[in-house]
RNA sequence: GGCUGGGUGGCAGAGUGGUUAUGCAGCGGAUUGCAAAUCCGUGGACGCCGGUUCGAUUCCGACCCCAGCCUCCA
C-alpha cells in the first residue's frame, strides 16, 4: 500500500493537535453521537452532520478507508414524554423523526453514515455490557430498580474534560430522590414505571440510560478501541466522560484514540438551547435558503470555533457561493490536471489546508484563488484553460460537498418566496435587446430597473444577456 | 467558582517570530451606451500591560473582556 498523508487533528483528550495515526494502517473507524429522535433536527445537528460528513469525505479523498458510524437514540425520557403528549406510539414518533432527519441531511449534501445503529436494536448488547460492569464491581442495582455506575471506582474519571471528582461533588445538585451510593453515580439502566415502554433485564423491566447505548453500539460496530469519536460541543461532559468510564472499565482497554468535538452554534449572538427555545430547525431555514448556502456557512468557519447564525451570515455565505458559481456559469468544465498543474498548485494547497485539522476556511481561500484564475482565463479567451481550471474548482469543491449544482440553478434559484416567472424575464430581455438595438437606452434601462425592483439582475456580455436573482 | 476555547482591519474569518490570507463592503483604474459581472491596483488589523528577542499580532506572565461545559440540549 502506498503511504497515506499524515493529517494533524485536534484531540479533545490531549487538548492539542496530534498526528492522526490509525489503529490499522489506511483505515479509520469513526463513531459520532447522533440525534435523539423526539423532534426535528436543528442547526446544531446540521453542524455536526456537515462537519463529520466533510471529515469523512476528506479522509476518503486522501485514500483512507473510513467506517463511519452514527447512532440514533430512539429510546429516552424525552421521547416517552413527547410520544405521550402527541398521543402516539413511540415507534410512530421516532420513525417520523428519523425520516425527517434523513431528508434534512440529504438536502444539506450530507452522505449517510455507513452504519446507523439504533439503541432499541442493541438492547442485548447494552444488557451484556451492564452485566460485565456489574461483575467487575463498576455497577450496582439500587433499591428502586435502577442500575448505577460507580463513578469513584473508575480511576480515570474526568480525564477528557479535566474534572476533579471532589469539585464535581461540591458543585453537584442535591439529589431529590437518590438511591445512589454517591451523587456522582449515573444511571445505566432505568427501571420502568407501570405502563412505560420497557425491556426485560436481570434487574427488572426497564430501559437503557443515555450513556450506555453509545458504549455498547460503538464497541459493537467498531471494536473495543477505535480511532475517532465525535459529537457536538455539549457532549464531552458528562456524556463522553461517562462513555470512557463505562467502556474502559468493561474492556480494560483504551476506548478512543482521538476525540473530536464541533463548535457551538449561536443564534443572533445568543446561546442556542432547548430551554431558551431559540433554535431553528433545518427545514425552517431551508424554506427560505438554498441548502448549499447553509452548508457553506457551516464550513466557512473552522469546525471547532463557535459560529453565529444570523441573516447577515447567510447573506455573506450566499455572496461567496455566487462568486464561485458566476465563474463556473457558462463553462463546459473539463478534468485536465496537466493544464491545471502548469498554472498553479491549488490542489496541493487545498490538501495542505485540510491536512491541518480540516482547515476549511483556508481551503476555501484556495478555491477563491482558483476562481480568480478561472476568471482570468476567461478574460484571456483561453477557453480550454478556463474549462480545465473550472473542472478543478468543481472537483475540489466536491471534496467539501460544494459547487455541484448547475450554476444557473444556483444563480437563478428562488431566494424569495414569491417571484417573477423565468419565461417573463426572457421575454423582457428580448424586448430590451430590441430597444438597445434601436439605441433606445431609456426604454432598455426602464426594463432593467423594473426587473431589478423585482430582484432580477441583468448582465450584458458579448454573448448576450443573462440574469440572476439578487 | 472550576474546566476548556477565544479576543485580528467596517463585517465575516484564517494564519504567521521579520515578507498579500481569503470573501463581502470602500476607494482608483480597465471594460460597458449606462450598469452588472470580471480583471488590475489600493487604503485599513492583530484586547490591555509587562517580559524574552536585533525584531512579536505571533513566544512567556499578569490583567480585562467574551463564549462553551459544569443542568435538558449537537
Amino acid at each position: 500500500m502506498t503511504s497515506l498523508p499524515q493529517l494533524s487533528v485536534y484531540n479533545t483528550l490531549s487538548r492539542k493537535k496530534e498526528p492522526l495515526t490509525p489503529l490499522e494502517a489506511g483505515k479509520i473507524k469513526m463513531y459520532v453521537c447522533g440525534v435523539t429522535v423526539y423532534d426535528l433536527c436543528h442547526l446544531g445537528h446540521a453542524r455536526v452532520m456537515v462537519v463529520f460528513d466533510m471529515i469523512t469525505r476528506y479522509l476518503r479523498e486522501r485514500g483512507y478507508e473510513v467506517t463511519y458510524v452514527r447512532n440514533i437514540t430512539d429510546i429516552d425520557d424525552k421521547i416517552l414524554k413527547r410520544a405521550d403528549e402527541n398521543g402516539e406510539e413511540i415507534s410512530q414518533l421516532t420513525e417520523r423523526m428519523i425520516t425527517a432527519m434523513h431528508e434534512d441531511e440529504a438536502r444539506l449534501g450530507v452522505l449517510r453514515p455507513d452504519i446507523e445503529p439504533r439503541a432499541t436494536a442493541h438492547i442485548e448488547d447494552i444488557l451484556n455490557l451492564i452485566k460485565t460492569l456489574e461483575d467487575k464491581g463498576y455497577a450496582y442495582a439500587a433499591e428502586n430498580g435502577d442500575v448505577y455506575y460507580r463513578v469513584r471506582k473508575f480511576e480515570g474519571y474526568g480525564q477528557l474534560t479535566n474534572r476533579k471528582l471532589d469539585e464535581l461533588q461540591a458543585g453537584s445538585r442535591v439529589e431529590v430522590d437518590s438511591f445512589k451510593e454517591d451523587p456522582l453515580d449515573f444511571v445505566l439502566w432505568k427501571a420502568a414505571k407501570p405502563g412505560e415502554a420497557s425491556w426485560p433485564s436481570p434487574w427488572g423491566d426497564g430501559r437503557p440510560g443515555w450513556h450506555i447505548e453509545c458504549s455498547a453500539m460503538s464497541t459493537c460496530c467498531l471494536g473495543n478501541t477505535f480511532d475517532i469519536h465525535g459529537g457536538g460541543p455539549d457532549l464531552p461532559f458528562p456524556h463522553h466522560e461517562n462513555e470512557i468510564a463505562q467502556s474502559e472499565a468493561a474492556t480494560g482497554q483504551k476506548y478512543v484514540n482521538t476525540w473530536m468535538h464541533a463548535g457551538a452554534v449561536r443564534v443572533d449572538e445568543e446561546k442556542m438551547s432547548k430551554s431558551l427555545g431559540n433554535f431553528f430547525t433545518i427545514r425552517e431555514i431551508l424554506e427560505a435558503h438554498d441548502p448549499e448556502v447553509v452548508r457553506y456557512l457551516l464550513l466557512s468557519s473552522h469546525y471547532r470555533s463557535a459560529i453565529n447564525y444570523a441573516d447577515t451570515a447567510l447573506k455573506d455565505a450566499r455572496k461567496s457561493l455566487e462568486r464561485f458559481y458566476t465563474a463556473l456559469d457558462g463553462i463546459e468544465t473539463v478534468v485536465y490536471p496537466q493544464r491545471v498543474n502548469e498554472q498553479g498548485q491549488w490542489r496541493q494547497d487545498f490538501y495542505a489546508a485540510m491536512d491541518d485539522d480540516f482547515n476549511t476556511p483556508e481551503a476555501l481561500a484556495v478555491l477563491f484563488d482558483l476562481t480568480r484564475a478561472v476568471n482570468r482565463a476567461r478574460e484571456g479567451e483561453d477557453t480550454q484553460l478556463a474549462a480545465a481550471l473550472a473542472g478543478e474548482l468543481q472537483e475540489l469543491g466536491a471534496i467539501l460537498g460544494l459547487l455541484q449544482q448547475e450554476p444557473k440553478d444556483f444563480l437563478q434559484g428562488q431566494t424569495e418566496a414569491a417571484s417573477i416567472n423565468p419565461d417573463v424575464i426572457e421575454t423582457l430581455i428580448e424586448k430590451r435587446l430590441m430597444a438597445k438595438q434601436e439605441r433606445n437606452f431609456a426604454e432598455a434601462d426602464r426594463i432593467r430597473d423594473d426587473l431589478a425592483a423585482q430582484g432580477i439582475i441583468l448582465k450584458d456580455s458579448k454573448d448576450g444577456t443573462t440574469w440572476t436573482r439578487a
